[in-house]
DNA sequence: AGGAACACGTGACCC
DNA sequence: TGGGTCACGTGTTCC
């Protein structure tokens, strides 16, 4: 009796590829189409795990009204069971001789018969005669755990899915596994969060730069117009710097600690090496190279910056303007006083 | 034979606790010590699991001197294997019976013995005297079973500790289930994206603000003074962005030719080395540095500028941030996509 | 009781 | 072929 085409038990089954059946037809008319024109084929994994069981033969089915919960008996081996929560359906056959259902395939969906398993025989040679199956159909232990198995298989699935949502948003990815799908987001959220200090930092820096330009200039250069003559530009910026000092003072002070380091000695005719010498910040890069270029009586030439240890160092061989003589020291107290305006406190 | 004294079958068996016992002693003391003086007295969740347990009697162990992987046979009825891995043990104790551990303790430590269950009469019916128990001693399925059940242990330790640090990573939590912190964690990465690009596009908007400010603003903003309300702040950043849209775009089409080539080659991982070549104008080298701190995931390792002849050559070498991983095809194209902002047309 | 969440051990599968 | 990963069904615990 324990062959290959009898149905001793019926492990549990999940029929989630049923759902596109049941899309324009009922419960009972998408669970008996399955059981008697699917001859089992499945789409996907469903039909490679399917590919070597038999159909059931009798298909008889009652189904109860309920959505929830039904169930229903079919032939006079089997007792089956189904029932759908939400948009899956799962069934349940058991044997009323009721052997345990031991050879529980694990993947995929199942729809019963021998499993091509190899203890198969070691699990027939038991060949128990037990008469307690009668007991077993109905046991109320077996339909919590069925009802369990369900609610646990959605519970997986959910976590999944969320699963895959979260490496979706992580833009770099090492590998697919879980744990990795998890530590990438770990470390991308703390890369994100660090990126926001910088960049909240960042914009208050700018706003109060903003404040103190905007609260400043008013009608002064209203009448600039949109050519792009170096001319007026040179002269704005000018302007700006002498009306800036007192303002910038004020905005400098939320840089926590900005000082700058400033050593300029003059390596030939009208051109000098200049070196800076500041931690790194967010925006500082840019500071540092904004002050450089307000040096209107310079022309840099090359310049070589280096990061190393949360510092910068920026060398800079510049060149005065033809006939602008002047000395280091002078050099060195106007870069002094512009960087100041970028919030830079000065050695 | 089968009765509540003797150990037909021991489940398997993680001994987390023993970890302390083993901090000062070897594995082989702190499993005899275990066996010999815990009578399952353990910490936690572990005493309360074993409180119904009896001890074994017959301790006489013997562990081989491999650390990984090592057994003893325990008195006469018991096959008990030991191992560890990394800090953690198992123990696995397998009747000569060769019966199926079915009742098997889901949570927490087990020691061994009857355990308190329900079905354990009905277990003891069966009452099996089959001989073929020696066969079931050496099983090398069950090895195997075994050997993947403390990897499996180990990973889901693993998976559960990230998905902690995941939760402790989050600000605001809603429930604690596991489904709950994965989708909380989306959330919240969803919101810092966005939060991150707003702001990004509104650093820009205080940025070439900045260099034009004098030209657009004028006593729009004159009214703002310097107090740090946030709401204020809100919108004048607003105010800003719109103003500037059109600002920006007469002020791009001012530039004559600002032709920017750009190399950029991957000298190892995630570090590269961009080469950006263009015309000297004005405030070009503004233009550059910001064009480069904008992109965020980028941080600057070295710069070297040389001017020549009317020209630039800017040769940076800058990794990308932790984690940030990237070709160099596509960092062009961002870096591409930035520098077009500021007015210059790549190739 | 009854659902929800979890840890567990196991078979399968893949490099 | 073995270590690592996964999905699965089950027992347990908490509300």
């Amino acid at each position: 009796m324990g062959g290959m085409e009898s149905f001793e038990y019926l492990s549990s089954v999940a029929l989630q590829d049923l759902d596109m059946l049941e899309a324009n037809s009922g419960l009972y008319s998408a669970v008996q189409a399955a059981m008697n024109t699917m001859g089992y084929s499945c789409s996907n994994t469903a039909a490679a795990a399917m590919a070597d069981l038999k159909p059931l033969g009798n298909t008889g089915i009652t189904v109860s009204d309920t959505d929830a919960w039904s169930y229903t008996a079919a032939g006079n081996e089997q007792l089956q069971r189904i029932w759908k929560d939400g948009d899956s359906y799962a069934i349940l056959a058991d044997s009323l001789a009721g052997i345990e259902p031991k050879e529980v395939s694990g993947g995929g969906l199942l729809m019963g018969g021998s499993l091509p398993n190899k203890q198969e025989e070691s699990f027939s040679d038991e060949s128990d005669h037990t008469d307690e199956g009668m007991r077993a159909s109905w046991d109320p232990t077996r339909m919590t755990a069925a009802k369990n198995l369900v609610s646990e298989r959605k519970r997986r699935r959910k976590l999944n899915e969320r699963l895959y949502a979260l490496r979706s948003l992580v833009p770099y990815i090492t590998k697919m596994d879980k744990a990795s799908i998890i530590g990438d987001a770990i470390k991308y959220i703390k890369d994100l969060q660090k990126q926001a200090k910088d960049i909240q930092a960042e914009i208050a820096a700018l706003q109060s730069n903003n404040d103190s330009s905007s609260s400043t200039l008013t009608s002064a250069t209203a009448d600039v117009d949109d050519n792009c003559n170096d001319q007026t530009q040179d002269v704005k910026s000018e302007r700006l710097n002498h009306i800036h000092v007192a303002a910038f003072d004020r905005g400098g002070s939320c840089h926590a600690d900005r000082t700058l380091q400033i050593d300029i000695s003059k390596i030939e005719e009208r051109t000098f090496h200049i070196r800076l010498f500041c931690k790194r910040e967010p925006r500082v890069l840019i500071h540092l190279t904004k002050a450089l270029e307000s040096v209107q009586l310079l022309e840099v030439q090359t310049c070589n910056l280096t990061c190393f240890d949360g510092h910068i160092i920026n060398t800079v061989i510049a060149k005065t303007k033809e006939l602008q003589e002047i000395e280091a020291d002078a050099l060195k107290h106007i870069i002094m006083d512009i960087a100041s305006k970028y919030g830079f406190s000065t050695n």
